[in-house]
DNA sequence: CTGAAAGCGCTTACAG
DNA sequence: CTGAAAGCGCTTACAG
């Protein structure tokens, strides 16, 4: 037999067409017993192991689904012995959680999922300008993509022929879908307990405005404020996953002598560093200034102090893309809830 | 313009054949910039993107590989406020930081990833006993299976079509190939420490045989103690990922009052369900029974006490895979190395 | 219940 | 530098 017996082969093996082989094993019951048997056998001896691209592009669809990420590369060294919170990525972050949940959504479903990382810039040599999210995108039925990932005209393209899902989205891409959580009632809870209980009055957000998401907590934030007559400052400009960024942010703060009394940052990820900044400057937390965090990643359970944030349902914003993708739902019924987690980082016990 | 524009679309927009756009985007060298120019054009203004499917039957190979993992179907629910070590998947075990090795290696080769999991028994309705592990071999260049997650005929019948590293492997599959990791030379340097430093004679083994690697580490157990003239005592059967086979086998030696001075358990995930149930029983650890675990996953040095373990290059065994499947290298120079790594739970400081 | 045949959307010698 | 055409390995109406 030659190399990588195909349908023919074990039709021919079998005594049977290769529409008799096809339909054994896509729709048994229209198949003798007997023929089935004598297909299932044949398949077995050969060793036949079906082309799924060949299936794929036959039937129309793929049967998986494809997540791209936005690629930090990071390099992670195995673990050290001594660990803290800040070891980036030792602990599942915020996008590692949600593809934890796509992928566990996924094998429910026997759905496989096609992996891809990039960002908005990538294009491989042979893409020719051609970003690699299409090249996930080709070969998938549905597309969910983390916002900024992804070039959004690249979505936009893309959502014109399978369903796509961009995460943390909304404005980004047209004809694409996001999953939508509840920043808002998150963001104004933790608020309103650092003004309210904490009586703090001087408050400055630390983050970036890539993503609708984003967005969502600094309006929700300025807002607040604003409702109990604090006056909001601009955003010191931070992003997750680019460390200097947020330090040079906290820098700033101490260099011109403008340190808050509260510092809340857009993603637990930032509130991490600006605390490892703060401890590097000698300013104690929550003592001279309380931080606060977004996301509820592990890693905020374990920095000393703990770090207060806003728990977002991380594993279930991948189950209910996936959910999307398949047509299972088609939209929402409310936003996923968010929830205040309080630690020490605020100044509670 | 219809539904999902394709190569035959664009050539028609653009006034050239389906092989000048083929060639535009996989060899632009041969083709005309003008040329090249107005195809790029045509297939921006038809949203063009082109099927994977399609590529792959045509190339005969996809540009993907794919990793079958064991399937724990763990549910995890958000992160709790209060996290203990314990919390299973809520830290990265053995099989996510291989994974992440992958995943990173896929990135810098533009490598798409393809994810599965089963267990040995697993098939998919549609499957009629097809395991789905070959539904993912179907559409990859290279498959990475974890051992038990998928039926090692299954293994062996994808092994003659495309390269396959089975880890943990060595003796299930033929023609699949494996990671080597030195598991000898750990165990030999735990078992040492424990019998030279903190002077133990009396031990016990807690673990299963599943694997090639396990068997390895168990060899490796018995020989050394051998050599210093200690009785090794039969394997107490535990698994890792099965939480209740741990308790059960710590529970035995408790009821038999058959408790040792060393509990040396094949994987870190064992040991620290065997510290939550000592402790359950009130059972001093290192102080009546040292406990050593084996992978140095994070949750190991977390746990109170710190779990005593041998670190084995986790992503690199990821990393290991990925390239001998890309044919960049063909063997191993040499197996990847182990590490001890002392914490308290052996007695050590 | 089974088969002949078209078609899925690409790539790639082979000509020109 | 460009095109006509075969072929990759399946699925699926359509006949029988």
């Amino acid at each position: 037999m030659g190399r990588k017996p195909t349908m023919y082969d074990v039709a021919e093996r079998a005594g049977v067409s290769i529409a008799t082989v096809s339909f054994a094993f896509a729709q048994p019951g229209r198949v003798r017993p007997s023929t089935r048997e004598a297909v299932l056998a044949a398949a077995a001896a050969l060793g036949y192991v079906p082309n799924a691209n060949a299936r794929g592009l036959a039937r129309g669809r793929t049967g998986a689904i494809g997540l791209y990420a936005f690629d930090y590369l990071l390099d992670l060294t195995e673990p050290a012995d001594v660990l803290t919170p800040n070891d980036a990525r030792l602990f599942p972050q915020y996008a590692d959680e949600v593809q934890r949940g796509v992928e566990l959504e996924c094998r429910v479903r026997g759905l496989a999922l096609m992996l891809g990382a990039g960002t908005p810039q990538t294009a491989l040599p042979g893409d020719l300008g051609v970003p690699r999210v299409v090249d996930i995108a080709g070969r998938v039925d549905g597309l969910i993509a983390f916002a900024g990932a992804a070039p959004s005209d690249a979505l936009t393209r893309i959502a014109g022929r399978i369903p796509v899902v961009e995460l943390g989205g909304m404005s980004t891409a047209e004809g694409t879908r996001t999953v939508v959580v509840d920043n808002t009632t998150g963001m104004r809870g933790l608020v309103e307990h650092l003004l309210h209980v904490h009586r703090h009055r001087e408050f400055r957000y630390i983050g970036d405005s890539r993503t609708a998401e984003f967005d969502a907590r600094y309006a929700a934030y300025a807002a607040t404020l604003a409702g109990a007559g604090v006056a909001a400052l601009p955003p010191a400009h931070s992003a997750p996953g680019a460390e200097e960024t947020t330090r040079a942010a906290v820098g700033d703060l101490l260099a011109a002598d403008a340190l808050p009394h509260v510092i809340v940052c857009s993603t637990d990820q930032e509130a991490l560093v600006a605390l490892d900044a703060l401890r590097d400057n000698g300013v104690a937390v929550p003592g001279r200034v309380a931080v606060t965090g977004f996301d509820g990643i592990v890693a905020a359970g374990l920095s000393t102090p703990g770090l207060t944030t806003v728990q977002q349902p991380m594993q279930a914003v991948g189950r209910t893309a996936v959910r999307l993708l398949t047509g299972e739902i088609t939209e929402q019924s409310a936003p996923l809830p968010t929830a205040l987690v309080l630690r020490q980082s605020c100044g509670c016990a």
